[in-house]
RNA sequence: GGUCUGUUGGUGAAGCGGUUAACACGCCGCCCUCUCAAGGCGGUAUACACGGGUCCAAACCCCGUACAGACUACCA
């Protein structure tokens, strides 16, 4: 019996790989265009280091004019979670990460689930077979079991190889007879490889990689009739298209055996391109992050803490390429669109996963965002997070788009709010609502204060329809002729000669009206109370003589 | 055990045979200022994991060692 008589035995009803290959047509895409794909298994959600591969999966496509599509790899039933594909493309598409064609959208290349691609391995294995390069495997998994166990204690290379692959030399004939004995089989590929024989490929990002040639038997097709990921990633990649395969660096020591897999099957290899993995410091160890122990590394995550999806982009972007930053600081009013990745411009060991910084970029572009589109975002995240919040801001609208504008649209705007939650957190004191619910919102003011003066001032003052320059002006007078230095020079010299600054004084009137000693601009704030509440306050600050 | 990869100040990170080893954050001081932030000026750091080798010359190339990570499934 000749290989491919043992191959239309196998498989009888298989279509040939060339109907395949004809319907499946090359893309028709311009010169340079790159066609990415996210590929994720249904597991239920995505952390933090596969929105990354997808993002930057998706820029790549964008930026070249390419595609970037959706491929589910439903080939490992165990692991399957119900729902598990819609959990995972909606994490992806509340980053606005949205797909040009895949599972779910459609597209000329699919079906894009594996588990519906059966036909489509099989006729390959078919054709493997019949060119004497795949073959059916009986070896049992105690069989496999007992290899291991006798590699381990001679020390010698674990794996389905060489003289332990014991199926790789059967006849077509004896296969047969053990088939129609009703042994259970699987197939494997039959390399050709030389494992003492070295090789270098060039990694998009990490350069170049020397690898010794892959000599194992792998399977490909399981006992379940579902093909294993090397299998299915050589089949599917080559047939959608796939110009750049883009994943995590756990993938770079299979990377022979799918250099290999694409050689027996006579198709181009894809450009590979590894990322490396994020980071976490836990301790004094740094590890990867992990799904399990960091709940950072959850995508939900950063949605409950309230960070803008645009700001969590811009960090990935940073940790994408490593010039991104100064890009982006020199051209703020850019988008990241305008930005062109290089692989070459990849960290290429880990990136530590850095939540400080996260939160620095998410203050940067706060700071450059309009006060109305805040509002609108807060008030979004309020009604799911914080209904009485959410219920104060409907009732506030325009007056909370003038307290975000204070300090805003300058060249160096304020960077104080980092999140959603921080403008309750930073600037509850500015609604009543709030304000009033405190028993003494004055509680924690530890200092002595000159509440005379303060009254004094606010009895006379106030603020009038003054510009900021006549108020801080009458300000400066008032304090001036209440024992204040109305200069700093005046106070260093003999600091002894006065009751404060200004400067303190105005810490008293910030106070009161704030009960804190920082705020934006106190004008601003003042004129935004206004004088009727301004006045409730002062009695109330009174009382803490 | 095997294969592959990585290791530059407190942190991130340039550099790819000849550099005073950038830069950013941080930290300290001064200036400005109604607070904070921002900004300006100046400063700070015992940074190229370790040991050999090649070379006139090594953070960069080669070989070891240590440490770290990934993989070593009919999981992806």
């Amino acid at each position: 019996m000749t290989n491919e008589e043992f191959a239309n035995y196998l498989f009888p009803n298989v279509q040939d790989v060339s109907y395949y290959e004809n319907k499946y047509k090359k893309r028709n895409l311009k010169e340079g265009a790159i066609v990415t794909r996210y590929a994720p298994s249904p597991t239920g959600s995505i952390h933090m280091g596969n929105l990354f591969q997808a993002f930057i999966s998706k820029q790549y496509a964008r930026q070249s004019g390419g595609i970037f599509f959706l491929r589910v790899e439903d080939t490992d039933q165990k692991r399957e979670v119900e729902n598990g594909i819609e959990g995972i493309v909606k994490d992806v598409e509340s980053f606005g990460i949205n797909f040009d064609e895949g599972y779910g959208i459609g597209g000329e290349y699919g079906p894009y689930l594996q588990s519906e691609r059966g036909d489509i391995y099989a006729a390959y294995v078919k054709y493997l077979v019949a060119k004497g390069l795949a073959y059916p495997c009986f070896c049992s998994s105690s069989e496999i079991d007992e290899n291991r166990t006798i590699q381990e204690s001679t020390k010698e290379r674990i794996g389905y190889y060489g003289r332990w692959a014991t199926c790789r030399d059967l006849t077509p004939d004896t296969a047969k007879e053990k088939i129609e004995a009703g042994n259970p089989y699987i197939f494997r590929m039959k390399s050709r490889g030389d494992f003492n024989k070295k090789h270098v490929y060039h990694d998009a990002i990490k350069g170049d990689l020397e690898y010794p040639e892959n000599d194992m038997d792998n399977v490909i097709l399981k006992s379940d009739g579902l093909p294993t990921y090397h299998f299915a990633h050589a089949i599917d990649d080559h047939l959608m298209g796939t110009t750049h395969v883009i994943r995590g660096d756990e993938w770079v020591s299979s990377l022979p055996v799918h250099l290999e897999l694409f050689d027996l099957l006579g198709f181009k290899t894809p450009q590979y391109a590894h990322l490396a993995p994020l980071l976490k410091k836990d301790g004094d160890v740094v590890r990867k992050l992990s799904k399990r122990k960091d709940p950072e590394a959850s995508v939900r995550y950063y949605h409950e803490l309230g960070i803008p999806v645009d700001a969590i982009k811009l960090y990935l972007s940073t940790v994408g390429n490593t010039n991104f930053e100064e890009w982006y600081l020199a051209n703020p009013d850019k988008n990241i669109t305008d930005f062109t990745f290089q692989f070459d411009k990849m960290s290429v060991g880990g990136t530590m996963f850095d939540l400080a910084k996260l939160e620095n970029i998410s203050k940067v572009y706060f700071s450059v965002q309009k006060a109305d589109k805040i509002y609108d975002e807060v008030l979004n995240y309020s009604k799911q997070y914080d209904l009485e919040f959410a219920n104060i801001l409907e009732h506030n609208k325009d007056y909370t788009i003038s307290l975000l504008n204070i300090e805003r649209e300058i060249e160096r705007p304020r960077k104080d709010i980092g999140a959603y939650p921080s403008v309750r957190k930073e600037f509850w004191y500015m609604y009543d609502e709030l304000f009033n619910k405190e028993a003494n919102p004055y509680q924690d003011i530890a200092k002595n204060y000159q509440y005379d003066d303060l009254i004094t001032y606010m009895n006379t003052i106030y603020l009038s329809t003054d510009t900021e320059e006549e108020w801080f002006g009458k300000v400066k007078d008032f304090a001036g002729t209440h024992g204040y230095a109305i200069n700093r020079k005046d106070y260093k010299a003999d600091p002894s000669s006065f009751k404060g600054q200004v400067s303190d004084f105005c810490e008293l009137i910030r106070v009161m009206a704030t009960t804190k000693t920082i705020s934006p601009n106190l004008y601003d704030i003042l004129k935004l109370l206004g004088n009727d509440r301004l006045k409730k306050r002062l009695e109330l600050f009174a009382r803490q003589k």
